[in-house]
DNA sequence: TTATTGCATGGCA
DNA sequence: ATGCCATGCAATA
């Protein structure tokens, strides 16, 4: 590079001394400009300055505003009217056309730096100015069934774009825009001469496959449109990039689809090729183009596709699913299965601005047939079609069962649709919701909550369990070879087909399908919670592990909730589960806690908020280098241990102590592997038709009921119970802890009498309820021959997590003792303690379980 | 009787 | 307040 920079603008050349930014390039660096170019591109008079004689002068509609349209430097002066010709951004914004060109990005995304002219407008995000975006339903005949030939009106835009980064992708997007309309520059220019005033409409762009001016001079205006691209409409050879077109009008003032040759287009997203130019939804509107059927003062609020009906499909699966190197592949939308649509209905509901957007439009109820193909490139034949709903439609696919079952679909699945142009072909994807646990090892994430891998849904739920994708559809981040890795080998598809999706489509299946529906004629809990005797895991834990593995949640705090007489330590989230500590406080006052290492057997200081994995060493003692060796010796005392743990603690330690050669303590503590594993597998396994599939919410602990969210102790936010609550919750929950403690009271008795006996640490602990299932779930629960246990039940297709107190009669009172966990004057109540929401999250590659809510 | 179809309802964003 | 959409359900096959 040479060391002297000139200006960046050709017809200036200036060496720079100081450069200033102007426009931001394709290569996502921003044009380096002298002081006067750099002033004349922020005063907004760059292209009058330098570009006056070049071609793609275009006037404002509105206001007659002369815009150097074919100029990377204006890029963002003016949008295209859906009628043709272009408005000034001002004009626009005043008249509230707020489409912006098509596919073309957020300007936010692409010019971080705006210059002040643009200031305003870059203010604004960019849903408020546009709906760009979507793809517009092409006319793709061979989509249909009853069709053969083919819609020619496809103008693409080859390009070839590295793209690896999302400013890459905001680059390529850039191209595209560019590339749009230079494309419309090879063959048609002549005819495009001969429309009035040079109008270049999106509309006409889209439909005529070029753009009403020349863009051949764009070097000279220094727009960076790879030079490689091909300006021929047919040449796809090199593609990578297109502009789908729509011969479609948008639809009417009551959004009612309708045929017409010269309307506006729909929605336009990039059009992906070999590459993937991802559009994050931002940029997708399923909105029809309203410029058409709404007047220009028309204010009424453009909404947007809805994220989660964004695709998230990636470029090496648009790969696959193009195929070959002349197809480019348009991700249009993605849809979780609902229960209703993975049912045996074989119906899909489909959101109503993607089948607008994206499906042929159809205006009599009975619809059309409609040809998709899924990844294997098998074709299946839906009807697509509408019904009357609330002076609205609501769109659905209808003989979808085949293709769902041949895919191996259940509720909380995403499919996904994209298009393969130029054939038009539709093409069905999906992603399984589903993991198993040999895949999840390696996928954990951080337990601490601050990872920006933890997501949150929009019910609030934090989730961060990866997933695993299976079908067409790969999302970034994975490799393949972990795709290839965590194919299902029963699966019909392939390892090539599988695939992992992002978190936060995780998050979206499992919120779905976590809330319930009242009445589902699906979901019962008798069903939910059926036993699959093979499938069902024990955990046998002391209730003293439990309650020392269920740790509170990071930062949350903890409410005392008193239900007759007894506290809670309640936490709104859901417990951790990891190695039990024992929590103290330092003569200084400090809070810490001592962590027993599964090697050595010694204790070490933590701070209080550390959170181990349910096996723990010395060497995972990051707190303290100095005794992150088992060599090290131990700070506490053998008196100080004495006080610290109590002696049926001390029996639980010892329990661990012997883990390694003690079957039920290593099961113990391989359950809780196991409890991790299948959480995430609990978080992926698509839940039983019988059990999943709602997505509206269960109103939170409702008295009575008798669901999985009901189950759970009543409290956490919303609606707390009174005290003297007499729901079948609250009445349990006493009943339990009266019981309890007339146990332990009864067990300080005798442990008094008995000071110096140790006894069988089995024998001093009473039962507990870490959870507090009703009646119906105890006896799901499999009763242990060891009474002292608590049963975790791990209902692994049925995937329920259930960690449940060993069934017991109430009036049972069995022996019990005060222990290190109960030391605490209160217990641990975890709100949101669900049976189903179990949480995995990976610390220092150990495992750690978190329960999730099942609800919100 | 069962499956399918078409619409209605109501939760929710 | 509005529209979407998941699902219930009656009518129909």
């Amino acid at each position: 590079m040479s060391s002297t920079k000139v200006c960046f603008n050709s017809n200036c050349k200036d060496a720079l001394d100081r450069s200033r930014k102007g426009w931001r390039r394709r290569t996502g660096e921003f044009a380096d400009l002298c002081h006067r170019c750099a002033s004349a591109y922020d005063e907004g008079k760059f292209c009058e300055t330098f570009h006056l004689n070049a071609s793609g002068w275009r006037c404002c509609e509105s206001c007659g505003k002369q815009i150097h349209c074919g100029c990377i430097v204006s890029f963002h002066m003016f949008v295209l009217l859906d009628a043709g010709g272009i408005e000034c951004i001002t004009c626009a914004r005043k008249s509230f056309i707020l489409t912006p060109n098509p596919a073309w990005p957020p300007p936010s995304l692409f010019l971080p730096v705006l210059p002040e002219r643009n200031k305003d407008l870059s203010s604004k995000n960019w849903s408020q100015i546009a709906g760009s975006g979507p793809v517009p339903w092409r006319q793709a005949p061979s989509l249909f069934s009853s069709s053969s030939a083919q819609s020619d009106l496809q103008p693409r835009m080859p390009f070839e774009v590295d793209i690896r980064s999302g400013s890459d992708r905001i680059i390529s997007i850039e191209r595209l825009s560019a590339s749009s309309f230079e494309r419309k520059t090879g063959d048609k220019l002549a005819e495009r001469l001969t429309n009035d005033c040079l109008k270049l409409g999106a509309s006409d762009i889209l439909e005529n496959g070029n753009a009403g001016f020349n863009w051949a001079e764009q070097a000279n205006a220094r727009v960076n449109v790879p030079q490689k691209s091909s300006f021929s409409k047919n040449d796809t050879s090199t593609s990578h990039f297109g502009l789908a077109v729509s011969s479609l009008c948008p639809n009417d003032a009551n959004d009612q689809p309708k045929v017409s040759g010269t309307g506006a287009p729909r929605p336009t997203p990039p059009v992906i090729g070999k590459q993937f130019c991802g559009h994050n939804g931002a940029e997708l509107s399923g909105e029809p183009q309203i410029r058409n059927g709404r007047p220009k003062g028309d204010t009424r609020p453009r909404t947007q596709l809805l994220p989660r009906y964004w695709s998230r499909i990636h470029d090496q699966e648009l790969q696959k699913i193009s195929g070959h190197s002349n197809s480019v592949c348009t991700p249009l939308f993605e849809k979780m299965l609902s229960a209703s649509d993975a049912g045996r209905i074989g119906r899909l509901v489909l959101p109503k601005k993607c089948a607008e957007a994206y499906f042929p439009p159809i205006s009599q109820p009975e619809g059309l047939p409609l040809k998709v193909e899924d990844s294997k490139g098998k074709e299946w034949i839906f009807q697509f079609r509408f019904w009357p709903n609330n002076n609205s439609r609501m769109y659905v696919l209808e003989g979808i069962t085949p293709c769902i079952q041949s895919m191996q679909l259940q509720a909380g699945d995403i499919v996904t649709f994209s298009r393969i142009d130029p054939e038009g072909k539709l093409v069905m994807g999906f992603r399984k919701a589903s993991a198993s646990p040999s895949d999840q090892g390696n996928e954990a994430v951080n337990a601490k909550t601050g990872d920006a891998s933890v997501k949150k849904t929009k019910a609030g739920e934090v989730l961060s369990t990866p997933h695993q994708l299976k079908g067409c559809l790969v999302s970034p981040g994975i490799s393949p070879i972990d795709q290839a890795n965590s194919a299902d080998q029963n699966s019909p598809w392939s390892k090539d087909d599988i695939s992992r999706c992002s978190t936060e489509e995780v998050v979206g299946a499992k919120s779905s399908f976590r809330t319930k529906r009242k009445n589902s004629t699906l979901s019962s809990k008798s069903k939910r919670l059926r036993v699959q005797t093979e499938e069902l895991t024990e955990l046998k834990l002391t209730w003293e592990l439990a309650q020392g593995l269920f740790r509170p949640p990071p930062n949350c705090d903890s409410n005392v909730v008193v239900v007759d007489g007894f506290e809670f330590e309640e936490y709104e989230d859901a417990p951790i589960i990891g190695r039990p500590t024992i929590l103290a406080t330092e003569n200084a006052g400090g809070k810490i806690q001592w962590a027993q290492c599964e090697d050595c057997f010694k204790w070490r200081k933590l701070p209080a908020d550390a959170f181990l994995p349910s096996r723990w060493t010395c060497s995972e003692n990051s707190w303290d280098p100095e005794r992150s060796l088992c060599s090290a010796t131990q700070e506490l005392t053998a008196e100080q241990l004495e006080y610290l743990i109590p002696t049926s603690t001390r029996a639980a330690s010892k329990e661990i102590k012997v883990t390694k050669r003690d079957p039920d303590s290593d099961a113990a503590l391989q359950a809780l592997d196991a409890l991790a594993n299948l959480a995430i597998q609990e978080e992926g396994e698509t839940l039983p038709e019988s059990s999943q599939a709602t997505t509206t919410k269960h109103p939170r602990h409702r008295p009575g009921c008798t669901c999985i969210v009901c189950i759970q102790p009543p409290s956490g936010k919303g609606p707390k119970h009174e005290q003297n609550c007499t729901c079948n919750i609250c009445s349990m929950v006493r009943r339990r802890f009266q019981t309890l403690m007339s146990r332990r009271e009864k067990k300080q008795s005798e442990k008094e009498a008995e000071k110096n006996s140790l006894q069988n640490p089995e024998q001093q602990n009473p039962e507990f309820p870490v959870m507090f299932p009703d009646d119906e779930e105890i006896q799901l629960c499999t009763a242990s021959p060891d009474e002292k246990t608590v049963n975790c039940a791990l209902q692994l297709k049925g995937n329920i997590i259930d960690l449940n107190i060993q069934p017991e009669r109430d009036d049972e009172v069995s022996s019990g003792s005060d222990s290190g966990g109960m030391r605490r004057s209160r217990m641990r109540r975890f709100v949101r303690g669900g049976t189903s929401g179990m949480q995995v999250y990976q610390s220092l590659s150990e495992w750690e379980c978190r329960w999730r809510p099942n609800t919100t």
